[in-house]
DNA sequence: TCCGGCAGATTGTGATCACATTGTCACGAA
DNA sequence: TTCGTGACAATGTGATCACAATCTGCCGGA
C-alpha cells in the first residue's frame, strides 16, 4: 500500500492539505484502495511525508464527502460495496448526471466540444492498450468536463461525490469483465451535443450509466458482495 | 452573533467537533447566520468554548458539505445566494427528493406514517405561531424522516447537503413574504402515503418544493441578490 | 481630498505533544 | 484446547504554539 500514491499527482502550490485531499481523492477514484481497508491519520501522514494535521484534515473532507467511511471505532475505511449501495449510486446518477448534462448543453462552445472529443480519443487509447486506471481518470474527466460546462455550483458537486463512492468498485469491475468489454456511449453524446440535441444527450449519458453500472449481472453482484465481505 | 449558538443543541456524548458541528448545522439552517458572514475559527472556538481543533473540524466539514464557503483567502463564510444558485438548488432538489420519496415508500410503516402526521401537526402549530426557526426545523423533519424510511446511504446526504445550502435563504425568505402565506402540501404527501400512491406522492413532493423554491417572484429574487450583494 | 505604504492585529496552516480509548497478542486458568 | 485477562502498542482527539499570509487602520505625501 506504500506504493498507492505517486507523489507526482500531489499539487505544489496549494496547502499541505489540500495536496494531501488531491492525492488520497485520486488515489480512491482509480480504486488503489480495496474496500474495507482501513486508513490511519499516522499512516496517510507517512505515505505522503507530511504530519499528523494535513492527513488528518484530508480524510475528514473525505469522510465528509462520503468517499470514506467513519466506523463507530472512529476509524476511517474504503467503503465496501454492497448490492443495495450500488443500486442506488446508479439511481442517484440517472437522477443527476443526464439533467448536468441538459443543462450545460447550450454553454458547450465549439472549444469545449474539442476537448470532450480529445478525452474520448484518450479514452479509446487507454481501452486499447487495457491502461485500466488511465481509462478511469479519463472517463471521469470526460464526464466531469461536460457537466462542468453548465458552471453548476449546486450539481457538480453532487455527482463529484457520487463519482467518489463509485470509483473504488469499478475498478473491481473492470478487473473482473475485462476492459475490452467497455463500449463507447461517448460518441453518442458527442454526436448529441453537434446537433445540439438535448433528449439524445440525456439518452446518450442514461445509457453510459446504465451501461457501466448495469454490465455486470445481480449474481455477480451478489458474488462479489460476499467476497468482499 | 454570540447568541447565535444555542449551548442546549450541543450534545453531550460525542467528541466536540461533532458537537461544534451540530451547533453550527442548526444554526445554518436555521438561517442565524446572515449570507456573507465571515466565520473564523477562533471565533467559533470562543462561541464555543472550546479550543480552536473542534471549531476547526467543524468548519471545514461544513465546507465540504457546501454549507459554508471557503474563499480564496482561506476564509470561511456563509454563502450567498444567487438567482441562478437558487434555480439549480430546485432543479437538484426536484431530481433528488421525489426519487427519495418514492423509494423510501415502500417502508413507510404506520409507526414512521404517525410520526409524519406528528411533524406535519407542529409544523401547522408552528405556523400558526409564528415562530418561524421552529417552522424550519419541523418542515426539514418532516421531509427527513419521510426520506430516511428508505435508509438510503447514498441519496439522504445528497440532499442534506441541499437543506444546508438552501437553509439560510430560507430565513431570508420566510422573513420577507411572511409565514402566514406558507401553505401545506403535507397533507397531500400524507395522503398519498396512506394510498400507497407512488405518482401522488411524487407529485406532492414536487408541489412542495415548487411552492417552496418558487413562491419568490423573479423580480424579488433579483432585488434580494443586489440587496446582498 | 485622495491615494500609497507601513506597522500592528488577525487569521489560517502546520507541527508537536498529552491523553483517553481501542485494538492486539501473549499468557495462564478452566 | 479454549476462553478470559492482562499488559503493551496503536490510534483518534484535543490543546497549544510558531509562523507566514492577510487584513486593517493610520499616517504622510501628492
Amino acid at each position: 500500500m506504500s506504493a498507492a500514491l505517486n507523489p507526482a499527482e500531489r499539487g505544489c502550490g496549494a496547502t499541505l492539505q489540500e495536496q494531501a485531499y488531491q492525492s488520497l481523492r485520486t488515489a480512491i477514484m482509480c480504486g488503489r484502495f480495496v474496500p474495507g481497508h482501513a486508513l490511519t491519520i499516522r499512516g496517510i501522514a507517512e505515505m505522503l511525508g507530511t504530519s499528523l494535521m494535513p492527513a488528518r484534515e484530508a480524510l475528514r473532507r473525505l469522510v465528509a464527502e462520503r468517499a470514506l467511511e467513519l466506523l463507530p471505532n472512529r476509524r476511517v475505511s474504503v467503503p465496501k460495496m454492497t448490492p443495495a449501495r450500488l443500486e442506488e449510486l446508479a439511481a442517484a446518477r440517472l437522477a443527476l448526471e443526464p439533467l448536468a448534462a441538459v443543462r450545460a448543453l447550450p454553454a458547450i462552445d465549439t472549444e469545449c466540444l474539442t476537448q470532450l472529443q480529445r478525452i474520448d480519443a484518450e479514452i479509446d487509447a487507454a481501452l486499447a492498450a487495457g491502461e485500466v486506471e488511465r481509462y478511469l481518470l479519463k472517463n471521469q474527466a470526460f464526464h466531469l468536463t461536460l457537466y462542468r460546462a453548465g458552471h453548476s455550483q449546486v450539481l457538480i458537486p453532487l455527482i463529484e461525490s457520487l463519482w467518489l463512492q463509485f470509483g473504488p468498485f469499478m475498478r473491481m469491475m473492470l478487473g473482473r469483465i475485462g476492459a475490452s468489454y467497455v463500449l463507447d456511449r461517448h460518441v453518442e453524446a458527442l454526436d448529441a451535443i453537434t446537433r445540439r440535441d438535448a433528449l439524445a444527450l440525456r439518452l446518450a449519458i442514461e445509457g453510459d450509466i446504465r451501461d457501466g453500472m448495469g454490465s455486470i449481472g445481480q449474481e455477480e453482484l451478489l458474488r462479489l458482495y460476499r467476497a468482499g465481505s
